[in-house]
DNA sequence: ACGGAACTATTTTTT
DNA sequence: ATAGTTCCGT
């Protein structure tokens, strides 16, 4: 049959099967036929989007595309994962042959191999947001050593901050902190000088923070001709996922690598949430302007929610006053129930809305899989937390504290990250301020210490650690510690050399470490086999570098990990980690003005990223929705009276049902 | 001057 | 739960 065939044939080309015209609505499979070209797909909420662009790599490689000519940028690991593992499904072909990932990710993967004419090598260390944070910290203190006790000035934390805005929206920092901080006094040449000084130290050191992977990349595509041309004849086909929170520093990405103008941007304006930290709503808006005589296709039909849903939705978006494409989501699903807005006397009863409500649901056979619990800001669900676990619901929290964030895997991290590169200062303060008396000042003083005296002697920086005249600048009661440590280091220096990841990893959590958490944690058990985890992943790889970029840039993997599949659990997340995410049951908590919209962004007058945040957290909803609010805030000073969000006032009254909570409900 | 303990306030969102 | 802050002891 198809063996003879095949065997007959020229080079066959590849042929994924797959009936498009069949498989896909119309609008669909408009996009996913576009020509070569820019195109702008508008998909609505619950409208297919990932299966679109799933059909399209597909599409694609049916038209003699090589997979390693695809380039398809995603926002969070997740998504980026999702959408390799089902064009594999789809079409057979491995997803490392394409490349996908997140700009971050793309990024630290081209500067590792091309990153020299910019000043990166090969085996550069990430910081995440904390280290970096906390060498910007150093580097003020060092380049003025008052302008951090003066309690009038900003912290280094916002500082940091906005360093970063200022890079991912291309701004100067100066400029940008001269209107931000006009008080005391103009200090935007001082935080130039900061961020100028920041950026030194990081070169020094060979690290680079996320910003950098953005930044760089950009850069080297500005300044290095040869890196450019090879970027645009490689990635014929670019690919942009949730195009409409990306950034001006990574918009200016993709257009100079899609200067070809073979790029499809995947996104929709309603869905916009990022815009704090960068996002530029304009990026989807004129698109069609930096990518001429391109196509724009809408995708409006939902397969997600019922009509009752989708009608509220849409009526949500007529509050909202910022300019967008137009859009109207169209149901195909039969009737379900209105939305039910439910006011509460306060946060406790809402909880035990929740709580009855979900157990009554559960008694008439929903299973608590099919239950999410959003809300504005995470402290919001404190109540309902509590309540949860007093009636034993079984429960998941995705939230702050992520695998990788927690001390003791970065700990671990901070040690293998300075044996692959001991030029990372602050990997080496984070792990030595962990011996007693040592602070970042005595943990400073000894790196250059023991920097000095290996030059000295015309050693390797790990073989000195041992010797007399090192130890004896540790404080006394940390001199057996650093014996210890300094064995476990240089082990896992000699290991990261020649032997796999993985064992370098076990080295370190079988080495000083191990024995340093047990005393550590009362819970050092259940730490001790996170670290193992470490261990285990660690051996997915084979390159130390690539190992350590995963550790850092995969931050989400801890929340899914957390979720073994078929375990039976409410979900409570964010809004904003919903986004993406579709579920039965949606309850919305603190519907209340100041709540949701947070006060803050009122102030702040971000008022149409909150109705666009609404938004999205209304149409993750497939089957029933509550919207819930307290009438009195308790919490946080005096009591007040809270009124209903003002998103309600924008959606028709008959659009959703009103009632009030009784105990007796 | 530094490190550590005790105390207090404070929680948006992520790579 | 954690970060930031303040204060005290070395």
């Amino acid at each position: 049959m198809d063996f003879f065939e095949a065997a007959e044939g020229p080079e066959p080309q590849f042929t994924s099967g797959i009936n498009f015209e069949e498989e896909l609505n119309e609008e669909q499979y408009a996009a996913v036929t576009a020509p070569f070209g820019p195109s702008l797909v508008l998909a609505g909420a619950g409208s297919g989007k990932t299966r679109t662009l799933t059909y399209r790599v597909a599409w694609l490689l049916d038209q003699g595309v090589d997979p390693s000519a695809i380039l398809l940028l995603t926002f969070t690991n997740k998504a980026a994962r999702e959408m390799l593992d089902r064009v594999a499904d789809l079409t057979g072909v491995s997803s490392k042959l394409f490349w996908g990932g997140t700009f971050h990710h793309i990024g630290q993967r081209l500067l590792r191999r091309f990153g020299g004419p910019v000043g990166v090598n090969p085996g550069f260390n990430i910081l995440d947001q904390s280290d970096s944070e906390s060498l910007l910290s150093d580097v003020i203190r060092r380049v003025d050593p008052k302008f951090l006790k003066d309690k009038n000035n900003p912290k280094p934390k916002v500082i940091a901050n906005l360093i970063s805005y200022a890079r991912n929206t291309l701004e100067d920092v100066g400029v940008m902190a001269r209107e931000r901080y006009p008080y005391p006094a103009n200090l935007g040449p001082d935080i130039g000088r900061f961020a100028a000084a920041y950026e030194k130290e990081k070169r020094k050191q060979d690290v680079a923070d996320y910003d950098d992977l953005l930044e760089l990349w950009l850069k080297l595509l500005k300044t290095d001709p040869s890196f450019l041309h090879y970027c645009t004849q490689k990635f014929d086909q670019v690919l942009v996922d949730e195009y409409q929170d990306t950034n001006r520093l990574q918009a200016a990405i993709v257009d100079t690598i899609g200067s070809h103008h073979r790029v499809m941007a995947v996104g929709d304006d309603s869905q916009c949430i990022y815009t704090w930290r960068g996002a530029e709503l304009n990026n989807i808006m004129t698109f069609p302007d930096r990518h001429p005589g391109g196509n724009i296709f809408k995708i409006e039909t939902n397969y997600r929610s019922t009509p009752q849903i989708l009608s509220f939705a849409n009526s949500v978006l007529d509050g909202h006053t910022g300019g967008g494409f137009r859009k109207e989501l169209r149901a195909v699903r039969p009737d379900g129930n209105k939305p039910i807005l439910v006011s509460t006397v306060d946060t406790t009863q809402q909880a035990e809305f929740v709580i009855r409500t979900i157990s009554q649901m559960v008694d008439n056979g929903r299973s608590y899989g099919d239950i999410v619990i959003l809300y504005r800001a995470h402290f919001q669900a404190m109540d309902l937390q509590m309540e949860l676990s007093r009636t034993g619901i079984p429960f998941q929290i995705t939230s702050g504290v992520r695998f990788f964030e927690q001390a003791h895997v970065k700990d671990i991290v901070a040690q293998i990250r300075f044996v692959a590169n001991p030029r990372d200062i602050t990997a080496f303060l984070r792990f030595a301020g962990l011996l007693p008396k040592v602070g970042p000042r005595t943990a400073e003083k000894l790196y250059a210490f023991i920097v000095d005296f290996a030059e000295k002697n015309q050693q390797n920086f790990f073989d000195v650690l041992g010797a007399k005249a090192v130890v004896a600048k540790v404080p006394a009661p940390a001199r057996d510690d650093w014996e210890s440590l300094a064995t476990t280091l240089r082990d896992c220096y000699h290991a990261a050399h020649d032997e796999s990841p993985d064992e370098v990893v076990r080295l370190a959590v079988e080495g000083w470490y191990g024995t340093y958490l047990r005393t550590l944690y009362p819970n050092w058990k259940s730490r001790e086999e996170d670290l193992t985890g470490v261990v285990g992943f660690a051996s997915r790889f084979e390159e130390l570098s690539e190992l350590l970029a995963q550790l850092i840039l995969l931050n989400s993997e801890a929340s899914d990990r957390s979720i073994e599949p078929g375990e039976e659990t409410i979900r409570l997340t964010t809004i904003h980690q919903s986004k993406g995410l579709e579920f039965p049951v949606v309850f919305i908590l603190g519907l209340a003005d100041g709540m949701f919209p947070l006060n803050r962004a009122v102030e702040e007058g971000n008022l149409d990223e909150e109705t666009r945040l609404f938004y999205v957290s209304v149409t993750r909803a497939q089957d029933e929705l509550f919207l819930s609010y307290p009438m009195v805030q308790s919490q946080g000073g005096p009591p007040r009276r809270l009124q209903p969000s003002r998103f309600l006032s924008s959606v028709r009254p008959d659009y959703y049902e009103a009632v009030r909570y009784r105990s007796s409900w």
